[in-house]
DNA sequence: GTGAAAGCGCTAACAT
DNA sequence: ATGTTAGCGCTTTCAC
C-alpha cells in the first residue's frame, strides 16, 4: 500500500535510484519528453507510481525559471468574479498555464493580494474588477504584465478587456422601449467598477429615445442597496421598468417588488447585467445584459500569457460586445390606472 | 525611477553586491532576524527598495523545505465558502502562514484542485464542504494532513471541524414551536454535506414536540431547489414555517412565498442555515443558524499547522456548537385565514 | 538514448 | 556581526 507520510516525499532522485538510471532521464520521462527509450519510460512510471512520486512545482520552477503561473486577484463574494475564474481556469488549462488565486477579502486588501502573487514570481496577473486607482496598478505594470478584466484603466501600460457597458445599457433600454415602456427607471452600482459608464448610458439612451422621464436611484453592487433603492421608485409616478446595474442589484430590487405585492413582469420590468449565474437561476429568470464570460477569460489568459512571452500586442483595450438575453423579468406594462383616469 | 521591467528580476546576490554585504546577511535582513548592524540593515533595506527586490517564495521555501502553505480546496460558487476562505486567511496570517487556493469549478472537479495543491508541496489541505467519497479523503490523508470543514467524514485518518447539524435543527424547530407553530416543513438539501444530518433531526426535533405533522420537501443547496420545493408547500394544508437546509434555499423560498402573495413572516416564516452573508444582506434579514465560521477557520487552521508540525492532536474531530440567530423571518403564526373566512 | 555535472535563488551551518 | 559554503529538487547543457 502507498508510500505512507512516515518519511520524506519521494524525489527524482530517488525514482532514478529505483528505476536504475539518472535523474535526467527521469526529469525527461516525467514531462513526457522525446529521448527516452520505451522500456526506461515503463520502468521509471512505475517506479515514480510505486514511490507515490509528485513533482515538486517550487524546484521545477524555480530551475526552469518560468512559473508558468498566471495571477488572479478576485474578490471571494462575488458571483460575477467566481464566473470569470471558472473561465480562467480552463483558458489557462490550454495554453499550459497554472492559476494562483489570491483572494480579496474584508480583511485582505487588493495591495495585499498582489503582493502575494509577485512573491509567487507569477509570470503575469490579472485582475478582476479591481477597485486600486489607476495609477496604482499602472506602477504594478511595471514589475508584471497586468491584465485588468471588468473595468475600465485608461493607461497605456495595462491591458483592459470589458465589455462595451454603452452598447450594454443601449441595448436594454431599446428592448424596454420596444415593449411599449416609456418611465424606465435605474439603479445605479454606486462606486463599483462600470457604474459610472452604465448609468451615463442609460440618461444617454434615453435621451436617444426622446424619454426624459428620468429616474435615477443609487444603488449599489450587491443585493442590499438594490433593494433599497427599490424602495424609493415604489412612490407615484411609478416607473414600469427599472434596469439595474447588475444581477444582484436587479434580485434585491425584485425582492422589494415582491413584497411590495407587484407582480414582476406584469406590474414592473427589471432588467439586470452580467448574466451571471444568479440570473439563470429558473427562480429568478432573469432578463439582463450577457458579458461573454468565457470568451472575456480566453482573451485575458492570451493576453497575459502573450504578455509574458514578450510578445507584440497591438490593443491594449479589448472591448467585447454584450448582448442581451431575455427572460421572463420583461414584459410590455400594462396600462396604468391613473393614466387611463388622465385620458 | 523604478527597476522596469526589461532585465531579470533583482535576486538576493545583487542585492547583497549593491550593498556592499554577503547573501546570507541580506537574508537575515529580508527575513528580520536579529543579527545584522542597524547600520547594515537600513543599507540593505534601501539596495532591495532600488533594485525592486522581492524575495523568491519557491527558492526560499525550496530551501527550508517548509512551504509554509496551506493548501484549500473550496468551491467558487458558494456563498458560505466564500465566507469561510475569509476566515481562513486571517486565522493562516494569524500563525505565520499562507494560503494556496484552489478552486472547484463546474470544469474542475476536487481531485484535480487537490493535484495542484500536492504539486505546490502544502504542509496541509483544508477541503470545505467537499463532494468526494470518504475512502478517496481517507487515502489523501496518507500523502498529507487533510482537515475536511463542514463535512462529516468518519475516519481516523482525516480530521473535521464542523457544526452540529442536530443541534442547529433542534435550536430552530424549538424556536418555532415557541412561536406557536405546529406545521413545519423542511426543504432539504439533497446530496449535498450535511443534508441526511439536518433532514433526520428535522424528523427528530418534530417528534420530540410531539407534531406528527411533518412536510418533507426535496430541495438542494441553492435558490432554484429552494424556490421549486416552496412551489410544493403552497397546497393546503399549508405549512407555517419552513425550515431550509441552507441559507440560499431558503432565499429561494421565500422568492416563491412573495410570488405567491405570502408575507414572509405573517403568512410563513422561514428558516435558513449558516448565517452567511446572504442572511445578513438587510433585504432578506433572515433567521437563521449560525456557524461560527471564524472559529471553524481557526480551528481548522490551527489543525492542519498541528498536524504539519507533527503534534499529536487529541480530538480528531471537532463538533461546534451552532446559534440561533433571530431576524425577521419568523413570527408567531396568524389564526388560519380558512377560519377567518374573509373576515 | 543516457548520464554527469552545473546551477536556479535562497537558507542554514559553520566559520571568522 | 558578518562571510563562506553547501545544498534544497529540479532542469539543462554537454558529453558519451
Amino acid at each position: 500500500m502507498g508510500p505512507g507520510r512516515g518519511g520524506r516525499r519521494a524525489t527524482l532522485a530517488d525514482v532514478a535510484a529505483r528505476a536504475g538510471v539518472s535523474t535526467a532521464l527521469v526529469s525527461i520521462v516525467m514531462r513526457d519528453l522525446p529521448g527516452a527509450s520505451p522500456a526506461n519510460r515503463t520502468r521509471i512510471w512505475q517506479a515514480a507510481t510505486e514511490l507515490g512520486y509528485r513533482p515538486d512545482a517550487r524546484a521545477r520552477l524555480l530551475r526552469s525559471n518560468r512559473s508558468k503561473l498566471i495571477g488572479v486577484v478576485f474578490t471571494v463574494e462575488q458571483a460575477f468574479h467566481a464566473d470569470i475564474v471558472t473561465g480562467l481556469y480552463s483558458a489557462a488549462d490550454n495554453v499550459g498555464y497554472e492559476l494562483a488565486l489570491s483572494a480579496v477579502t474584508p480583511a485582505r486588501g487588493e495591495q495585499q493580494a498582489v503582493a502575494s502573487l509577485l512573491t509567487d514570481r507569477c509570470e503575469a496577473l490579472v485582475l478582476i474588477g479591481p477597485q486600486t486607482p489607476a495609477a496604482q496598478i499602472a506602477e504594478l505594470a511595471s514589475r508584471a504584465p497586468v491584465v485588468v478584466l471588468a473595468r475600465a484603466v485608461r493607461d497605456r501600460a495595462v491591458d483592459v478587456i470589458r465589455n462595451d457597458d454603452a452598447a450594454g445599457i443601449h441595448q436594454a433600454v431599446d428592448h424596454l422601449v420596444a415593449q411599449g415602456h416609456r418611465r424606465i427607471a435605474h439603479i445605479d452600482g454606486g462606486r463599483a467598477p462600470g457604474a459610472t459608464e452604465r448609468r451615463n448610458a442609460y440618461q444617454t439612451a434615453l435621451r436617444r429615445h426622446g424619454l426624459t422621464d428620468m429616474r435615477l436611484a443609487p444603488g449599489g453592487p450587491t443585493e442590499g442597496p438594490g433593494a433599497e433603492a427599490a424602495r424609493t421608485l415604489l412612490t407615484s409616478p411609478r416607473p414600469t421598468a427599472v434596469l439595474a446595474f447588475n444581477d444582484r442589484t436587479a434580485a434585491g430590487a425584485m425582492d422589494t417588488f415582491h413584497r411590495a405585492g407587484l407582480n414582476v413582469p406584469a406590474d414592473m420590468s427589471v432588467v439586470g447585467y452580467d448574466d451571471s449565474h444568479l440570473a439563470r437561476q429558473t427562480h429568478l429568470n432573469l432578463t439582463t445584459v450577457a458579458q461573454d464570460v468565457a470568451q472575456m477569460a480566453e482573451l485575458a489568459i492570451q493576453r497575459a500569457v502573450d504578455r509574458a512571452n514578450g510578445v507584440t500586442v497591438r490593443h491594449r483595450e479589448t472591448i467585447l460586445q454584450p448582448h442581451l438575453v431575455s427572460r421572463e423579468t420583461t414584459a410590455p406594462p400594462r396600462p396604468n390606472p391613473r393614466s387611463l383616469k388622465r385620458a
